[in-house]
RNA sequence: GUGAGCGUGGCCAAGUGGUUAAGGCGCGGGAUUGUGGAUCCCGAGAUCGAGGGUUCGAGUCCCUUCGCUCACCCCA
């Protein structure tokens, strides 16, 4: 029986590694930058967190949780999204006694039921950053900016900013019944899945993408949550335009940009880049201030956003940028010939090794030839030869496979040789 | 959940229904004694996703099934 990793899953192979690990070290470096810490919360949750936080009518919650009853028939879920475990570990930890705000960041598998296609995954990572404790709309602008130049740092320009305020509890219930008498309207000249979240979820209509029908056009003409927003919203999004602006980063503003999860409130972003792909946002995010208290604890803004590696990393390959991330060699191969030589290089290897170097031993059973061609493979700076010469002289053969040059080195002073050599390249 | 396309050795890939299923990459070995990357030579590795059917004969046609991919939905 041969067996496939599972649908919608996949292997990051070693030569991927060092891609990943690029990726990961830059979004840890820009999070210190700002005095983010990092968190990790469990691969899964009491299910009842992601329902009663994400949203009982929303398609994370209603059909792509892969969610389990274990043995003692608690039911949990695989985490489909990175914010509500965060607020639990906020709550339950009493971090609402630390200063304010909480800086966290993570790196996280999200697991979501869904058809798996280009760039979506049933289990995908993210990199996500909340901010908890403070409501200020430079915070916004903070952890906008921190995914902006995360992002820019890996050298992938021209992305764009798409920003909104969808309101909070006092201005939305207004809001929404301007939307739902705009669309009764024209209700008539929209697709059926509109007609159904006009009875569901009144704010999706909004980012219907359909263009069979008029959905674009009833969409464009609909009222602004903008336009409506309450003074608090209206100066927390006037504020936060005006950071952003003095931050440099250039913004498009789309009313309807709206998001899938229920616990949104004010500022919803997200960053997508130039080219119109099915999948093409690779960050999103935005201002949630009721959800620590959905979660159990006092009233206390936050805001966040994740990043899925996976696209981030399909755009840098796009745009020839990961070509450059390689893995390093080793710093030397131990070539032996015989079985007394054997032995010694084993010796020799380990020394190295307790030097700090990396050294990989050539396959015992190859000709020397084929143990330099596994040199290559390897990508060994430097070789050492041990054979019957060597060990009768208590000398190594020391070989630079850049410069093709060899040298005997007395044992004694084979450390310092081939740091040496490493060293000059 | 809906629709479309595709499944040939580890990877890529040719293959008008007809003898032992190309080729490339990679892998293993070799090209006179203990020396790599280039070149050359040799070699291993495929029950052509699986099952059934049509046919004298099927990788090639039909059906079923599984898997993968892409799109819709939705999302990172």
């Amino acid at each position: 029986m041969r067996f496939s990793a599972p649908r919608g899953t996949h292997d990051i192979l070693p030569d991927q590694q060092p891609l990943w690990r690029y990726v990961e070290g830059k979004a840890a470096e820009m999070a210190r930058r700002f005095g983010y810490q990092r968190i990790e919360t469990p691969e899964f949750e009491d299910a009842d967190l992601f329902i009663r936080s994400v949203g009982q009518g929303t398609d994370i919650v209603e059909k792509e949780m892969y969610t389990f009853e274990d043995k003692s028939h608690d039911k949990l879920s695989l985490r489909p999204e990175g914010t509500a475990p965060v607020c639990r570990a906020y709550v339950e930890h009493g971090m609402a006694s630390l200063p304010q705000p909480v800086r966290l960041y993570y790196f996280a598998p999200i697991f979501r039921y869904e058809r798996p296609q280009a760039e979506r995954y049933r289990e995908h990572h993210q990199f996500g950053v909340e901010a908890i404790g403070d409501g200020d709309a430079s915070i916004d602008a903070e952890v906008i900016e921190i995914g902006w130049r995360f992002i820019e740092s890996l050298g992938l320009g021209r992305m764009t900013l798409v920003l909104n305020s969808i309101g909070d509890k006092e201005c939305r219930p207004a809001y929404l019944q301007a939307l739902r008498e705009h669309y009764a309207k024209n209700l008539d000249r929209v697709c059926p899945d509109c007609k159904m979240r006009f009875e569901k979820n009144i704010l999706r209509v909004l980012d219907c993408k359909r263009t069979d029908f008029e959905c674009q056009v009833v969409a464009n003409g609909a009222p602004k949550t903008t336009d409506v927003l309450c003074a608090p919203c209206r100066t927390h999004w006037e504020q936060l335009n005006s950071y952003i602006n003095a931050l440099g980063i250039p913004t498009v503003h789309n009313h309807r940009l709206v998001r899938g999860l229920d616990y949104y409130t004010r500022t919803v972003f997200e960053i997508q880049p130039p080219e119109e792909g099915a999948q093409s946002t690779v960050l999103a995010g935005g201002r949630y201030d009721g959800l620590i208290e959905e979660v159990g604890g006092r009233p206390t803004p936050g805001i966040g956003f994740g990043i899925g590696i996976e696209r981030l990393i399909g755009n840098l390959k796009r745009q020839g940028l990961a070509d450059a991330i390689k893995a390093p060699g080793v710093d030397a191969l131990v070539a032996s010939m015989g079985a007394t030589a054997r032995t010694a290089g084993l010796k020799l290897a380990s020394q190295l090794r307790q030097e700090g170097l990396s050294v990989v031993l050539a396959p015992a059973t190859k000709s020397l030839k084929g143990q330099l061609r596994h040199a290559d493979s390897v990508q060994a700076r430097a070789v050492i030869i041990l054979g019957e010469d060597e060990l009768a002289s208590h000398t190594v053969t020391l070989k630079d496979m850049a410069k093709s040059e060899q040298t005997r080195v007395s044992m004694a002073d084979v450390v310092k040789a081939i740091k040496g050599l490493i060293s000059s390249q």
